[in-house]
DNA sequence: ATATATTTTGCAGCTTTTTGCATTTTATTT
DNA sequence: AAATAAAATGCAAAAAGCTGCAAAATATAT
């Protein structure tokens, strides 16, 4: 009992546990597709060797790819879903990013299809232990690379272009959950008129979604603001949080800092 | 132009694996169906030699085909899910193949996971209209390609390894539907135990899909004939109809000959 | 708590892989 | 056929990987 004290401080001070550092990695090579042996001994501050035998293990356990010099993410190879090129990428990770700050260990959250949403669900950090809703077909995917990630699909009639759950009975279910934070999309918002859509059965279902959430945090790039369109899914009033990729306080979000919503 | 965001990588990074360079050819060659050597050896910052090399290696894995000077796209062969090499591949190509000759137009069906019926989806000619369920989601992926199937997903809890829903919701939501014909995979087939299975959950759910079937084809490599494991899913004589790569008239198939059973 | 066994880690020497250059061979074009 | 471009070949330097080993750390037993 005393030696795990000693061991909890060696973690906290200098040492790192081997299953700490094979975790650490992993997260490496998610979120950068890519490591350098090198590289992973200098952040780690252990031998090149000792990162080789980890990265030689995690590659037994399918974890990841080692190749000569370091290694690659699984997805990176085959069928990541991202292989066709993903309008404004960059801007949809810096979304994601910052939506990764209201994780919690232990949380029960939804995510939405749609890019940026897609690119939240390859982000989480493989640690991470969450409960995680969908009616995507392709985040769904890409949780499954997620062990620590619960995921449960939200079945329905699937959209063939949307790749999600739509239909009466996606939002049957939708109506008998309660999570804590939904991630969700839009194809349109404005301070004004709030989130919009161009489908009516979209919109029902955001509606639904909107309603199983404790909090619900709009990811959204920035090109999207001040504009609308048919449909209305909700009041900008509805959303508790809107992340874009721009500093919260730059000149284009002025328009939603009258309302009681906050920026990231 | 398009490569222009590698050599900024480059940049920072001082260095690429090999493989992340084989990835940026792949890449470009999918993007523009014909690369020279010479370029890629300018934007990656590399010898030419490096290039002939991997592209030599590619062209050796059938990724793309060299040509003098370059490289060329193979074509839209091979963008499909299955790059993990399939066991037994053939063999399930040709069950798939014999279960497609039971599909009729405007019908319902049901396809569970596994390879096999993964290859049934695949092989699901594109003009023809059907409604399917499935609660696999490599199948329900599959299907996005079939603009006349209209896929409904049962939803539930994901397993990962399985990649399909299970539990009680799954299960569930089985019993509200009745469809023409299920196509179901299992683990282990035998002519007196029937059909049994390594996992409890999966056996609870392939009952709720044979209830849930007007008819129910086994699709199954004779190499799992004669086998049985711990939990049983039914009696053979719960299927309608099995199909294997034999011959029906192959003598391996005589045990099951007795059984009110269609060999095909 | 102490002693013992097991695992993990870093190091040194050696092997393999990767890469770019020089040279020769092969292919393409005029 | 000559000129030119591309591909193959051999080679050497550098980087990475592997193996065995001993020290250190951790787990287990007494």
């Amino acid at each position: 009992m005393s030696l795990n004290f000693i061991s909890l401080l060696w973690f906290i001070t200098i040492y790192m546990l081997k299953e700490e550092r094979q975790l650490a990695i992993l997260n490496e090579v998610a979120l950068h597709n890519r490591v350098l042996l090198t590289d992973i001994a200098e952040s780690l501050d252990v031998s090149i060797d000792t990162v080789r035998r980890d990265v030689k293990e995690l590659d037994a356990e399918n974890k990841l790819k080692k190749v000569h010099g370091g290694a690659i993410s699984l997805g990176f190879t085959s069928h990541s879903t991202r292989n066709g090129s993903i309008y404004a990428l960059d801007e949809k990770t810096r979304i994601a990013e910052k939506a990764l700050s209201l994780l919690k260990e232990g949380g029960v959250i939804f995510i939405d299809g749609g890019t940026t949403c897609l690119e939240l669900a390859r982000l989480i950090p493989v640690n991470l232990q969450l409960t995680c809703f969908t009616l995507s077909l392709p985040v769904a995917f890409e949780l499954l690379a997620k062990p620590n990630v619960d995921i449960i699909f939200i079945g329905g009639n699937i959209s063939k272009e949307a790749q999600i759950s739509i239909g009466a009975n996606a939002i049957h279910q939708l109506s008998e959950i309660k999570v804590d934070y939904s991630f969700i999309g839009t194809g349109y918002v404005d301070s004004l008129y709030g989130l919009t859509e161009f489908d009516w059965d979209i919109v029902q279902l955001k509606k639904a979604v909107i309603k199983a959430s404790k909090k619900t945090v709009l990811l959204c790039i920035s090109e999207k603001l001040n504009s609308q369109h048919r449909y209305k899914t909700c009041d900008i009033n509805a959303i508790n949080t809107m992340i874009t990729e721009l500093d919260p306080e730059n000149n284009l979000l002025n328009l939603f800092r009258n309302h009681d919503i906050r920026l990231l």
